[in-house]
RNA sequence: GCGGGAGUAGCUCAGCUGGUAGAGCGACAGCCUUCCAAGCUGUAGGUCGCGGGUUCGAACCUCGUCUCCCGCUCCA
């Protein structure tokens, strides 16, 4: 019987097997922030590779891009992340409750008379204006605004939270019109090269654009292992299509985003889906895919939104540049509709190891075991062979390096000779390792050698020149 | 951000009323050669998260700080 899974064994469990290591953590790490070990490292591209070919090879007309991480700081007010993310905070100590400083003082004056209340407002807008956090609260204070739910006026200071990084470009520049932001969201990249792509790339509607990328938010609070990151990657791929398809469409990559999560070796029922009610402002149409994550629940991995043409319009709008698209079929020009598939690559590594991570009681009535098994699907799997010869003795390490030289350049392959067979099965398993193959006596015979696999720790005897065929067998994708 | 818990070897942890650190597993080298871990011999690895204070003396008391986990909050 597999034991209940918990979140601390699978961190420690990572950190020991080398997935996933507290970034500077000789420094005492920095908050919210991990590095990729050697196995995490091969288990993350493997994620990455399967997406992108999911999206770019699968689809005849979906096609990737590379954007960069730095763009201009207006794509950030066409977006809305300028304006939406800047806005002075204040928290009550009392209630804990955290209210917009604009909201907070409107709804204020909206219970004054007319005259008192305009002139609360314009007072709070010239304050705003000159981002003077601390005149602003004395206003709070003079006014004695209190909070709704703890009825006091114990109040913080006022705060102003930016989700986005900002740095400047060009190195002795201090003006605020160089500040350049690190992406929030990879989205924006797509958007902006719409046209470029379309037009060199001779797409025609419907079409998409697919990105894997670093995106960066400087969260409040970040929390919960390399499920909230401020660095994270994300993998998105926006599809463009006629104004009016938009239902189907969405529907369409509901569909199809449910089948690839079944195709990552993890079982229906520890999904969700959950459907928005409340929606963004671009949205008209929205839900996320959500996984059962050990002590959490469910929890949002990727999010599938009916964008509209809010994107493309508002780039349209700011730059000044028509982003639009001739239709040959209706014979006219429009604003294509998005429809948009957007998953965390960071959050996806999370939920493998959480779903393959299993410890496993092996005891019989004689003696007492138990092993730790990734039980990754195998073409995720970090290494997808490892050799062993039974021993290092006659000529078995000979025979055992001819194999790995047959293997090497198809797949991620790992050998070793030391300690004894079932340590180093075990330790295969720890790492979620599909195939170990043994080199014993009687390969020196007749060429053939053992296959155990992880899972059933089954074994068989198989020749020996048909390791590798039935090994790319196993790891195919598709 | 608030509240709670925690930080000692790679991992899990012990360490009494303060007397300058231990175990198990793991790792490494060798023996054994055996198809499912814990057999034998040996080795390495810790200024006890970091910094200050109290003390003759601090892993232990105290203050600060960093980091992690849980709950609330937040979450395009």
């Amino acid at each position: 019987m597999p034991k209940q899974k918990q979140l601390q064994d699978i961190i420690s469990h990572c950190k020991e097997y080398g997935f996933v290591f507290q970034s500077s953590e000789i420094y005492d790490g920095l908050q919210a922030v991990y590095d990729y070990g050697q196995m995490g490292a091969e288990l993350k591209k493997n994620i990455k590779d399967y997406w992108w070919y999911s999206m770019t090879r699968l689809h005849d007309n979906i096609v990737g891009i590379d954007a960069a991480i730095f763009m201009h700081p207006t794509v950030w007010k066409a977006s809305g992340h300028v304006d939406n993310f800047n806005d002075p905070m204040i928290d009550n100590k009392d209630s804990k409750k955290r209210y917009r400083v604009d909201h907070l003082i409107e709804a204020h004056a909206a219970t004054l008379d007319e005259a008192a209340g305009k002139e609360l407002v314009a007072k709070m807008e010239l304050l705003l204006a000159a981002d003077d956090f601390a005149a602003l609260k004395q206003l709070i204070e003079d006014n004695k605004i209190k909070c709704a739910i703890s009825g006091t006026a114990n109040w913080t200071d006022i705060r102003q939270f930016n989700l986005m990084f900002d740095t400047q470009m060009g190195s002795t520049s201090t003006e605020e019109d160089d500040k350049v932001y690190l992406r929030p969201e990879t989205a924006q990249g797509i958007f902006v090269n719409f046209l470029n792509v379309q037009k060199t790339g001779r797409m025609k509607i419907p079409f998409g654009i697919a990105q894997v990328g670093k995106a960066f938010r400087n969260e409040i609070v970040a929390r919960g292992f390399i499920f909230r990151m401020r660095e994270f990657e994300q993998m998105e791929m926006q599809y463009f299509i006629k104004p009016g398809t938009q239902k189907e469409w969405y529907e369409f990559w509901k569909q199809a985003r449910t089948n690839w999560h079944k195709t990552l070796g993890i079982p229906a029922e520890q999904y969700h889906f959950h459907d928005h009610v409340k929606l963004a402002h671009y949205a008209d149409a929205a839900c996320d895919i959500e996984y059962n994550f050990p002590d959490w629940g469910f929890k949002e991995v990727e999010g599938i939104h009916s964008r509209t043409d809010f994107d493309l319009g508002r780039h349209q709008e700011f730059s000044k540049k028509k982003l639009t698209y001739f239709d040959t079929e209706e014979n006219k020009h429009y604003v294509p509709y998005v429809i948009e598939t957007s998953i965390g690559l960071d959050r996806t590594v999370m939920m493998v190891l959480s779903e393959a991570y299993e410890e496993q009681d092996l005891s019989t009535a004689e003696k007492q075991d138990s092993r730790v098994v990734l039980r990754f699907a195998p073409h995720l799997a970090p290494i997808k062979l490892a050799v062993f010869p039974l021993t290092k003795k006659d000529g078995l390490p000979d025979v055992a390096k001819e194999l790995m030289d047959i293997c090497r350049p198809h797949f991620k392959c790992f050998y070793e000779e030391k300690d004894a067979i079932g340590k180093r099965y075990r330790r295969q398993d720890a790492i979620g390792t599909p195939f170990c193959v043994t080199i014993d006596h009687q390969t020196l015979e007749d060429r053939t050698v053992t296959i155990r696999h992880r899972d059933s720790m089954e074994q068989e005897r198989i020749p020996m020149d048909k390791v590798k065929d039935i090994v790319l067998e196993k790891i195919k994708q598709f």
